[in-house]
DNA sequence: AGGGGATGGCACC
DNA sequence: TGGTGCCCCTCCCC
């Protein structure tokens, strides 16, 4: 027999007679026994019923085949795509929630995100520099939330305008309309999306997956990255000249044993310096006078696991947050830093794709991680043991994908909204869309979900812009900008105008309509293109609204 | 239009 | 602790 793919798998023909081919087998074999006349078993696969004919020394006619499912290889149900909904096996754990009992169907946090929520629980922070932070931070935190703004419209975009998946976004710090992306392949597009036309992408400044990238603090005009190259680059973004700073493979291959990639990365000031941290728990210090190292590498996560995030705190830049694929997230005082030398260690179940300290005040952390919960860690100088609260949402997956991480609104004073992209996919007027979430950390509750039906792939990678109300999204090798719908453009500009397409059918795609209401037959094309729902949902809007949105 | 490949985590020995 | 095989709700290309 040769290797079944997953595809194949899948169970073949079923010819059954009065009975519809969704019954469960032992239903299948009670009939049998009472039909009177010979059997014909076509399949072979069927061993036991060709023993059963055997004993019986009747020819079978019924073509009959077990339906297995793919995933358990059991008999009895199926899991896989009912038309654009998945079916999980029940004899595993919720593919949403991990716990066992249900499937995501019908899981609790899929009907409503406020499910999910772990309620905070109220933390003393007695000791004295817990106080004295409170002090000078809350004066900061206006005490009324300001309602937010959704940029929930799609305003224009670059379809196809990396070679490769998207892998991570940042916004030029002063000049509001440029956009860097960054790309698995190691390269760096620089995008004005004023002038939607006006792109570059830079293919010198890597030559593999380009991990992060963080704009200069000293000089806007350069950015600088770290990838799995091993490399931390230096780039001018008018000229797309790079810099290497460092370089963790100067022999070049030696197999996967000893090849080192850069992972997490952020730049503390203060210092000076770009934190880079590699596959193997280490971390690095380069300075930016002299583009050097500095220091040995510290070993801050468990030895030979991939170290993919960097963060430092806003308000002090010598608290760093760091985390990785031991399952942790750990806050370091980099004044004194060394192997096991961490303040805190923030456990989760499985790999953290992200932490982050809170833009404004520094003081909450919110942690992605891939068992499918987004956790808030409410003060860094309180009870660390436990989150203040999870928040169940689907992001589970990281093959094929650039990991999900959940990001602050920079603009957001308040220091409770954020944004993620969502894994599972919803039925959304009949299509499967993969919405984006925007999400209440100090509720849990989703405030809203946008998504285009023109948007079929699953935008893991978005960046909200440091002052406008602007998302950014990365879905597969192609840009989004999203502004609020109240705030688009009041002259409709042409398609052609807002709309970029990269890559072979650029003729044919270029006068396509995108986005926005349309009930033209090009448009119904791009959706039959994505998976499609049998009938309409009626959970959802009816409108050509592309965005739902729960206050 | 359907198969295949790239690819990361993790359980298991 | 390293190797191996399995997971399997993607995306893109041929």
């Amino acid at each position: 027999m040769p290797p079944q793919t997953r595809r194949m798998a899948f169970p073949k023909v079923v010819i059954e007679r009065d009975t519809d081919s969704e019954q469960s087998s032992s239903e299948e074999e009670e009939e049998e026994e009472e039909l009177e006349e010979p059997e014909v078993l076509v399949e072979s696969e069927n061993e036991e019923k060709v023993e059963e004919a055997k004993k019986k020394g009747k020819a079978p006619i019924t073509i009959s085949l077990k339906k297995v499912c793919k995933v358990c290889k059991k008999p009895g149900h199926e899991a896989g795509f009912k038309g654009a909904t998945y079916i999980d096996c029940p004899m595993k754990p919720c593919f949403l929630c991990k716990m066992p009992g249900h499937t995501t169907v019908t899981c609790p946090h899929r009907v409503a995100t406020e499910y999910g929520v772990i309620p905070a629980t109220h933390k003393n922070t007695r000791n004295a520099l817990g106080y004295v932070f409170k002090r000078q931070i809350r004066p900061r935190i206006p005490p009324i939330k300001p309602a937010y703004v959704i940029p929930d419209q799609v305003s224009c975009a670059v379809i196809r305008y990396h070679s490769r998946r998207v892998t991570c976004l940042e916004f030029h710090p002063t000049n509001n309309n440029i956009l860097l992306s960054g790309d698995k392949k190691g390269q760096l597009g620089v995008w004005d999306f004023r002038k939607v036309y006006e792109k570059v992408v830079y293919g010198n400044v890597h030559s593999c997956i380009l991990n992060n990238m963080k704009f200069s603090p000293a000089s806007d005009g350069t950015v600088y990255a770290a990838s799995s190259d091993g490399t931390v680059s230096s780039t001018d973004v008018e000229t797309g000249i790079a810099l290497s700073l460092m370089n963790l493979n100067p022999d070049g291959w030696r197999g996967p044993s000893t090849w080192r990639m850069l992972y997490g990365m952020d730049i503390n000031a203060e210092k000076g310096a770009v934190l880079v941290a590699d596959n193997f728990g280490f971390l690095y210090l380069v300075d930016t006078r002299s583009n050097d190292r500095t220091g040995k590498p510290i070993l801050i996560h468990k030895k030979g696991s991939k170290v993919v995030g960097l963060h430092c705190n806003p308000v002090q830049p010598d608290l760093l947050l760091s985390c990785g694929n031991d399952h942790f997230a750990r806050i370091w005082d980099i004044r004194r830093i060394e192997a096991g030398s961490s303040i805190y260690d923030l456990a989760h179940s499985r790999v953290v794709n992200s932490a982050y300290f809170s833009p404004v005040s520094g003081s909450k952390i919110l942690t992605t991680s891939q068992d499918n919960r987004l956790c808030i860690w409410d003060s860094i100088f309180g009870n660390m043991n436990s989150p203040s609260r999870e928040i169940v949402h689907s992001h589970d997956f990281n093959r094929y994908l650039t990991p999900f991480r959940a990001e602050w609104d920079p603009k957001d004073s308040s220091e409770s909204l954020a944004v993620i992209g969502r894994y599972i996919s919803e039925n959304y007027n009949g299509a499967a869309l993969h919405p984006i979430d925007f999400i209440d950390i100090s509720t849990g509750q989703l405030v809203a979900e946008i998504m285009d039906p023109n948007i079929t792939t699953i935008s893991p990678v978005n960046k909200l812009h440091p002052r406008d109300d602007v998302l950014a999204s990365g879905s597969s090798r192609s840009l989004f900008i999203w502004r609020p719908k109240e705030k688009s453009e009041p002259v409709e500009q042409k398609d052609e105008g807002k709309i970029v397409v990269c890559g072979r059918d650029e003729k044919k795609r270029r006068h396509r309509k995108f986005g926005g209401e349309s009930d033209d037959s090009d448009d119904d094309k791009s959706i039959r293109k994505g998976k499609r729902f049998k009938s309409q949902s009626k959970s959802h809007s009816k409108s050509s609204l592309s965005v739902k949105v729960r206050r």
